[in-house]
DNA sequence: TCTGGGGTCCTAGGACCC
DNA sequence: TCTGGGGTCCTAGGACCC
């Protein structure tokens, strides 16, 4: 198993969503920013001048107001149409310099470096690095090693050490162990909580400690996902790189709510929305689903009244990507299963067994042709004024029109590279 | 009535990721 | 008062079959 003379270079964009409402506006740069989960529910991504204040990681937005009082924190609403666009555009950078290239999220590439090893890999770096940085605005951290989880232990210290720079070469080098070292085994691609509490029990608390941890142990306690993790910090690369991902499996729309719901005609309000933007997203990639999961529950952090969440599965008689059969299967279920009594915090839909269109299998019943093609046209124009005039420019009647359980974006910037009216303007 | 292993498929839930 | 959303993969267990 695994494959040990491959050389992986791991990109990450620094502190992305901040660097992309600094891009837009510099009087931030400096100042501690930080970025907001949707709903303006937690915090989601810190500028270094947050990270310094103590802020942490997944802090919940009403603990911050001291901070905005006594240091100028900077709030943000998340703007993914922003983010969503500059990621494309640091990604197209990325791309003049390998064609082996994985996008591995919004904010991270890694890049097969294997045919590069006569290279200086640390000038490169420095090179794609500047270029991205000139280009985009974006400042990013290059970390290169043997396997994907140690270029991430790399990329980690290129980010905090200031001798780095930005950009940290472990092939071959005599620091492997001590980088290994001075990574807590928590901050491990791979290992999560749960993991870490085991590892730490048996008093492995660094990357060193678990590269040399008894595998076969690893093996029963985690499977063979752990055992993976464990081999690649021996420089055993086993998970390579994927440069056409398989196309998606399912895609979900779910949000909390804003303000709590009560009745049954809001829920439905709001699982229409959903279902109609899920629609709309498996037309954007061309997809079909064959079920959906409808769900909607109380909220978890609430004291005052017990934990409770109510689901189904509906399987559709044939796959659709129609917002109307969606929403009819949605409000049908919120119907059922809904009970009075209850604050709901939180709803969603989950669609599942997705094909691409042409593949499309005629089931006995099928719709007569003439039905399907009315349909397709009718979600096509929709789409058409949706895209053009900004989503839910029209939707279905059913998604209703005050919306009081629409979540929370307080803090929001402009679409500035993505919608014509929210340009930015020089004055 | 008793006896048994082995295989597949599906689903729910856990764990992890950004 | 106020704590996100959207994914993937693996595993265990049940149903069913030979």
């Amino acid at each position: 198993m695994g494959n040990s003379n491959k050389i992986f270079a791991l990109v990450d964009c620094n502190n992305f969503y901040c660097s992309c409402e600094r891009v837009f506006n510099p009087s931030l740069k400096n100042l501690p920013v930080v970025v907001l989960s949707n709903n303006d529910g937690c915090v989601v991504a810190r500028s270094n001048e947050a990270k310094a204040l103590g802020i942490k990681m997944g802090e919940p937005a009403f603990k911050l107001r001291d901070f905005r009082e006594k240091y100028n924190l900077v709030i943000h609403s998340s703007n993914y149409t922003l983010y969503g666009d500059m990621s494309q555009r640091v990604m197209q950078c990325l791309a003049e310099y390998t064609p082996c290239l994985e996008i591995y999220s919004i904010d991270e590439a890694f890049l097969d470096f294997t045919g590069f090893r006569n290279k200086d890999l640390t000038a490169y770096s420095r090179e794609i690095k500047q270029k991205v940085e000139q280009y985009t605005g974006i400042p990013i951290s290059i970390g290169i090693a043997t396997t994907k989880t140690l270029a991430k232990v790399a990329n980690r210290i290129a980010k905090k050490s200031s001798k780095a720079k930005g950009v940290l070469d472990l092939v071959d080098s005599p620091y492997l162990d001590l980088a290994l070292q001075r990574t807590d085994v928590g901050d491990v691609w791979g290992v999560g909580s749960s993991f870490t509490k085991l590892l730490e029990t048996h008093n492995i608390n660094n990357a060193l400690q678990l590269k040399n941890t008894d595998q076969k142990w690893i093996r029963r306690e985690r499977g063979i996902v752990g055992l993976r993790t464990v081999l690649e910090l021996n420089g055993t690369s086993c998970i390579p790189l994927e440069e056409m991902p398989d196309s998606k499996k399912s895609t979900a729309v779910t949000r909390s709510f804003g303000k709590t719901v009560e009745t049954l005609a809001e829920l439905q309000e709001a699982l229409s929305t959903y279902a109609y933007r899920a629609g709309e997203k498996l037309r954007e990639s061309k997809l079909e689903a064959a079920s959906m999961v409808v769900f909607f529950r109380t909220g978890i952090h609430n004291k005052t009244q017990p934990y409770r969440s109510w689901g189904t599965t509906v399987n559709f008689f044939s796959s659709t990507n129609d917002s109307r059969d969606l929403v009819t299967a949605a409000r049908n279920v919120a119907e059922n299963l809904f009970e009075s009594g209850y604050k709901l915090k939180k709803a969603g839909v989950i669609l599942l067994g997705l094909t691409p269109e042409a593949e499309k299998q005629l089931s006995l019943f099928e719709k007569s042709q003439q039905d399907k093609t009315r349909s397709q046209q009718l979600m096509q124009v929709m789409d058409r004024i949706n895209n053009r005039y900004g989503r839910e420019t029209i939707q279905l009647a059913s998604s209703g029109i005050g919306k009081k359980w629409q979540m929370k974006a307080d803090y929001k910037s402009p679409s500035y590279t993505t919608d014509w009216n929210q340009l930015p303007v020089v004055t």
